[in-house]
RNA sequence: GGCGGUGUAGCUCAGUCGGUUAGAGCACAGGCUUCAUAAGCCUGGUGUCACUGGUUCGAGUCCAGUCACCGCUACCA
């Protein structure tokens, strides 16, 4: 038995979910959660959505939202994405609602001021004294240096490229009101990356297994970590702890404390449950494997800034176990982008296509190793193949003959034949392997076609002994024949569960079982020992098409 | 500009420590079967492993360079 807290990236408010996040860092996540939970292992599954920060301000603006109703829509929206892929958290909360958040961010701050990580320093920036507010960056528009383009952003010049400082652009104009605005001076507070790295960090981040795509990104990270603000002008956020000097106005930078939600919304589930003040605990410290799923756009974060921050605090938080961080998954050629409009939207979506089959297909081309493509075509040919053919198929072809031909009963088996019926199906009709054994290696795609290949050892058996011939010739044969597909599609039904937990109920309930397949203990692989658990004459449920075949799409 | 990734069969992709004739699924073709969802089973691959050069007994794999595509890039001077 292990303790696992398992993490998804927390959303931005300011957008809706797509695929590409799904594919990154939710349902590989959830099959692993599900997964875990069916091997008896002890799981926290912890995510909400990521509030503060300036983007939010400014489109809640745009919309003549208050901040707070903006993020409520995107947090129940976000919210409503995930179960209608069947992703289901632990907990789901958000960084400005969360009862604990607060609380726990501004001890982040307090306890890295205290170990010594941050550094107070002044500087200057523009000043919008109409908007009253310092300008981000990007909210900065003026004349490029470099080119003289006129439509420079603060950040980049759209026509050379180059990387703007604000301050230097030519006549500076606020974006939000087009007045100029003033230089004025402003104190922040500065994270000492190099300090972290010196002391613990790097070596922590040397001597940790990374996946090879992680290991790649952060190793050369490392050599040149900046200290990196933590603090912002603005009033949308989480405000400075009480006592420290100059903490008007400003709040904590929104990637300072994003991830500590992950830690607050623990908090926050404790307290519901009524656990005690001090139950969150189990699951941040001791020996509890901390799993990050992400994207690979927050590698940086995870692997370096998020531990040095939790080792900077010093009350004894893990650091991640592991950080499965996924490539970019892409939509037919092109980016998922939002503000380009090439998206799928998940609830029209759903209205077509099955989600279970939607899981599936994402789960068959996840960007493990390398960026991966998601195609309508693809979701309908996957679809076709694997589970409508292989084992809705099979599903169906072994139910209704048993349920013609045998009453809808499970079948006698005739003692002489078990032997020889064990061996030719865990042996002989191909190799089964463990699909658990994948997704807790972060294999999800090879894991599922474990299922597959599992399953067509099924089919293969079934092409051997022929039971609708063996039913004329020798009706004992037939029986056992069909007495063991059964017991196999039972393994079939558990085996697929973290995959597709709702079709793999609707196959449980086939089988005539009464309880929930999710909740089944973890089956392994079968021995021939102790495999069949069906009696013969069980009650069977009635047989459907678990997978309807789907026509192909348009063009 | 910096950093990272990708480039392998018609398509989507595997390929661990460099090691025999480079693999899987899909698609396609032929055959078998008829319980089943036009499903199942069997058989079928002459790929410049992007290009050039190098290291090596041996390179898809390691090194250098080139080309193409993609991603990230901090309010840090």
């Amino acid at each position: 038995m292990a303790r696992y807290t398992v993490t998804s990236a927390l959303p931005y408010a300011n957008g809706p979910i797509h695929f590409g996040h799904v594919a990154g860092a939710y349902l590989p996540a959830d099959i692993f959660v599900r997964t875990l939970r069916m091997k008896g292992e002890e799981v926290l599954f912890v995510c909400g959505t990521d509030e503060h920060g300036v983007a939010i301000t400014l489109r809640a603006e745009e919309q003549g939202l208050a901040y707070d109703e903006y993020v409520a829509r995107w947090r129940q929206e976000h919210l409503e994405t995930f179960r209608s892929l069947g992703i289901e958290f632990d907990v789901w909360s958000g960084t400005s609602v969360c009862p604990d958040h607060t609380a726990t961010a501004q001890g982040f701050f307090t306890e890295l001021d205290h170990g010594g990580y941050l550094i107070r320093r002044e500087s200057e920036q523009l000043y919008c004294t109409h908007d009253e507010k310092f300008l981000a960056d990007r909210y900065v528009m003026g004349t490029c240096y470099v080119c003289g383009h006129e439509q420079a952003r603060g950040d980049e010049c759209p026509s050379c490229g180059t990387w703007i400082q604000p301050l230097k652009l030519g006549s500076p104009r606020c974006k939000i009101c087009s007045n100029e605005p003033e230089r004025r001076k402003t104190t922040h507070w500065y994270l000492d990356l190099p300090k972290l790295r010196d002391e613990y960090i790097g070596e922590w981040i040397e001597d940790h297994q990374w996946k090879p795509n992680v290991s790649a990104f952060i190793k050369n990270m490392l050599a040149d970590v900046p200290e990196r603000a933590i603090t912002r002008d603005m009033d949308w956020g989480v405000p400075l702890p009480e006592g420290v000097e100059g903490r008007e106005g400003k709040v904590l930078y929104v990637w300072f404390d994003a991830p500590i939600g992950y830690i607050s919304f623990t908090k926050e589930l404790m307290a519901r449950r009524g656990e005690g003040p001090d139950a969150w605990e189990k699951w941040w410290k001791g020996d509890t494997r901390l799993v990050h799923f992400i994207g690979k756009d927050n590698i940086p974060f995870h692997c370096m800034v998020f531990p040095a921050m939790l080792y900077g605090t010093h009350q004894d938080y893990v650091l991640p176990w592991a950080v499965p961080a996924n490539e970019f998954y892409n939509l037919e050629e092109g980016k998922f982008s939002t503000s380009e409009g090439r998206t799928i939207d998940p609830k029209t979506f759903f209205e077509t296509y099955d989600r279970e089959s939607v899981r599936w297909y994402i789960t068959t081309t996840l960007p493990e190793t390398a960026d991966a493509e998601f195609s309508l075509s693809g979701l309908v040919t996957t679809h076709n193949a694997d589970l409508a053919g292989n084992i809705g198929n099979l599903v169906s072809r072994v139910l209704k003959f048993i349920a013609k031909n045998y009453d809808g009963r499970v079948p006698d088996l005739f003692e002489e034949h078990r032997a020889e019926m064990d061996a030719e199906i865990l042996e002989h009709c191909g190799l089964i392997a463990d699909p658990a054994e994948a997704v807790l290696a972060f294999q999800f795609r090879s894991a599922a076609r474990i299922v597959t290949a599992n399953a067509s050892v099924a089919n293969l058996f079934m092409q051997r002994l022929e039971p609708w011939s063996l039913r004329k010739t020798d009706p004992e044969r037939a029986a056992s024949a069909l007495n063991t597909l059964c017991q196999y599609l039972g393994w079939l039904a558990r085996w697929m569960a973290p995959f597709l937990p709702e079709k793999a109920g609707q196959l449980w309930a086939m089988l005539g079982m009464q309880d929930e397949v999710t909740g089944r203990a973890w089956p392994g692989l079968p021995q021939a020992a102790d495999w069949r658990f069906l009696e013969p004459g069980h009650r069977l449920g009635t047989p459907a098409a678990l997978f309807p075949r789907l026509e192909a799409p348009p063009e």
